[in-house]
RNA sequence: GCCGACGUGGCUCAGUGGUAGAGCAGCUCACUCGUAAUGAGCAGGUCCGCGGUUCGAAUCCGCGCGUCGGCUCCA
């Protein structure tokens, strides 16, 4: 049994799925049914619908399901052996449950359940009455393919969510509404941190505005600092390379789609390639620095790089998403038997800076090759075999929770992928380390041993926050726009009340900036009440209102977002506080 | 790339064949104000693009581009 089945709405949302494929049935004579299973919060069905459905098309088969809901069918489970099943789904014109039956191992026992006139190949378990699946909604459609490949025809897919009861199916579609508001593609641009400008620029390519870049500037600043502090060292490499690197890296025969087409100099008959990846130039340069001894190793090399990738158009999403991107990357040559201690060092450093997010919300997946033929991944068994015990042991080394995904490696190698997820439920890789026995070797990558001996590095490919574009769109929701103290692009705004109060305004900017805050003041000849809903709203995490009685007194009124109004103090006070604040 | 939906001023949206609308934002003027919206006025649109149907297209049809939700792929 996997989590899913313990769940205890498996068992509902799965007969959600079925009731709707029966309705649908009922509508849409004809119709093919593929799979439908239940998901997290929901459910959804594939059909091969004689005729493409439209939005509209949900009230309808949902007004349906409420009907076979009333009815209250009961729901049975039966047997059949091989045969008579597919008999009966030949007769029955369904070619999938055909499919699906055949790839299923001999012993297997097959049941179907029962509904009403309709039944579904199908290993349960299920509610006892269709009457038990009343707190549902039809939520979208959308296209999918058969078993997930591409190469297959595509199916239509109807997503779905099901409850116990009203109020639970209420709240998860107020949770959905809410989700939106923390969208980082909205805050983003209510907050001014970047656009797109699809028609001009191109599509997946984000423009950061001062806000914006501020932030990026303070995420890698703190990246590089705490790297530094770690023992790694920084590089920096182009953003155009000769494609035939790419050629002897492998890039060019397993990576090829995703790059953007080449650049041609015709004149010298040389191609190059917007760099996609780092690790072929950081091998390089490892390889032109002189000859390395093992006393050179393990040699970090880290450099915030930006990579650019050809994503196929219906992949790009917001800053998660995007053609342009850059990764805190670096590649660690070191020996073999230096790889657990590194990876050691690397775990240590992500789980500080992911624990300085406050970002605990993440699941570390060892991503192995898979079973793909004509594959994707570099063909060298003996060179993957030692790549994934060495990551495995590393991983049990250092006491990691980690669970199991095939086909999700690198074409070089496996990884451990710290998986999060963004407001809408999608999962996403952040943080990453990776090891490479195929790469170094294709690179001529050489040290010599202690014994004298030739020998080739392993290369640990790493990253923190993954890259800084997908980790300010997951920080943005993350903190729904309301950033730390630290973090926050406008640290403090200065409120003055009236234009008198201007001079002294910019005496506090002053001393605030002083002490190295971003500070702005809000001059225009405003009503505080105006400027402090704005600021809120922007939510920058102090105001400091300047009136004429503070001016008098000697003090400053200070405001903290979403806390109101602290009172009066004095700025050197202010200003101990926000330092406290700060390195919290 | 594939399936579906959508594309009207900076933003959110109304307008289904007959001279383009609202709120917010913007600009101007007045107010100089004590913690989440001061008031009045003004301006702003090739209705995504190209082609077609029509006396007439934001509205109907075709192609393209882009966005959104999935699929595939992925930091």
């Amino acid at each position: 049994m996997n989590a899913m089945e313990t769940d205890a709405y498996h068992s509902l949302r799965h007969s959600a799925a079925h009731l709707m494929a029966q309705a649908v049935g009922d509508l849409f004579p004809g119709v093919k049914y593929a799979i439908g299973p239940p998901i997290e919060d929901g459910f959804y069905y594939d059909f091969e619908f004689p005729e493409p459905i439209k939005e509209e098309d949900l009230e309808r088969i949902e007004a349906r399901m409420r009907e076979l809901s009333d009815a209250a069918l009961p729901i049975e489970r039966y047997e059949l052996d091989r045969d008579r099943a597919l008999a009966e789904c030949r007769d029955a014109h369904q070619p999938y449950k055909v499919e699906l039956i055949n790839d299923l191992p001999d012993d297997e026992v097959l049941s179907f359940y029962r509904q009403g006139n309709w039944a579904d190949l199908c290993r349960g378990p299920h509610v006892s009455s269709t009457a038990d699946v009343r707190h549902f909604k039809l939520l979208s459609i959308a296209g999918a393919y058969w078993r997930g490949n591409e190469k297959n025809k595509m199916l239509t897919r109807i997503y779905g969510t099901a409850w116990n009861t009203a109020e639970e199916l209420q709240a998860y579609l107020q949770r959905l509404e809410e989700a939106k508001k923390r969208d980082h593609r909205k805050i983003g641009r209510d907050l001014g941190l970047f656009v797109f400008a699809p028609e001009d620029v191109g599509p997946g390519i984000p423009l950061f505005l001062p806000r914006g870049e501020a932030l990026r500037h303070t995420m890698e600043s703190y990246v590089r600092e705490t790297q530094t502090r770690y023992g790694y060292e920084h590089v920096w490499t182009a953003h155009l390379v000769r494609e035939d690197l790419y050629r002897t890296s492998g890039h060019y025969d397993n990576y090829k789609d995703v790059m953007f087409p080449a650049l041609v100099d015709e004149e010298a008959n040389v191609s190059y390639r917007l760099k996609p990846m780092n690790c072929p130039s950081h091998m390089t340069l490892f390889n032109n620095s002189g000859l390395k001894s093992y006393r050179d190793l393990p040699m970090r090399m880290a450099e915030f790089a930006t990579l650019y990738r050809y994503e196929k158009s219906g992949e790009l999403t917001g800053l998660t998403r995007v053609r342009s991107l850059t990764q805190d990357d670096c590649h660690i040559f070191c020996t073999e038997d230096q790889v657990g201690e590194e990876f050691g060092l690397a775990l240590r450093l992500i789980r500080e800076v992911l624990g300085r997010y406050g970002f605990h919300n993440y699941r570390v997946r060892l991503s192995l090759r898979g079973e793909e033929p004509g594959g994707k991944y570099v063909a060298d068994d003996e060179k993957w075999t030692r790549a994934t015990e060495a990551l495995r042991r590393a991983l049990e080394e250092n006491g990691v929770e980690y669970y199991e995904a095939a086909g999700e490696a690198a074409f070089y190698g496996p990884k451990a992928d710290f998986q999060t997820k963004d407001v809408l439920g999608r999962e996403w890789t952040a943080s990453t380390i990776q090891v490479d026995f195929i790469q170094p070797a294709r690179l001529g990558c050489r040290y010599i041993a202690a014994d004298g001996s030739e020998q080739t590095p392993v290369v640990l490919h790493r990253a923190v926050t993954g890259s800084t574009e997908r980790f300010l769109g997951l920080l943005i929701e993350h903190y729904a726009g309301a950033f730390p103290l630290w973090l926050a692009p406008v640290q403090v705004m200065v409120v003055p009340i009236a234009d008198a109060q201007l001079p002294r305004a910019q005496e506090v900017a002053e001393a605030l900036k002083q002490n190295g805050y971003r500070v702005e003041i809000d001059s225009r000849s405003e009503r505080v009440g105006l400027k402090i809903r704005e600021a809120e709203m922007q939510k920058l995490p102090y105001m400091v209102v300047i009136g004429k009685r503070d001016i008098e007194n000697g003090v400053v009124s200070v405001r903290k977002r979403g806390e109101g109004d602290l009172g009066a103090m004095t700025l050197e006070s202010f200003i101990n506080r926000l330092d406290e604040e700060r390195s919290a």
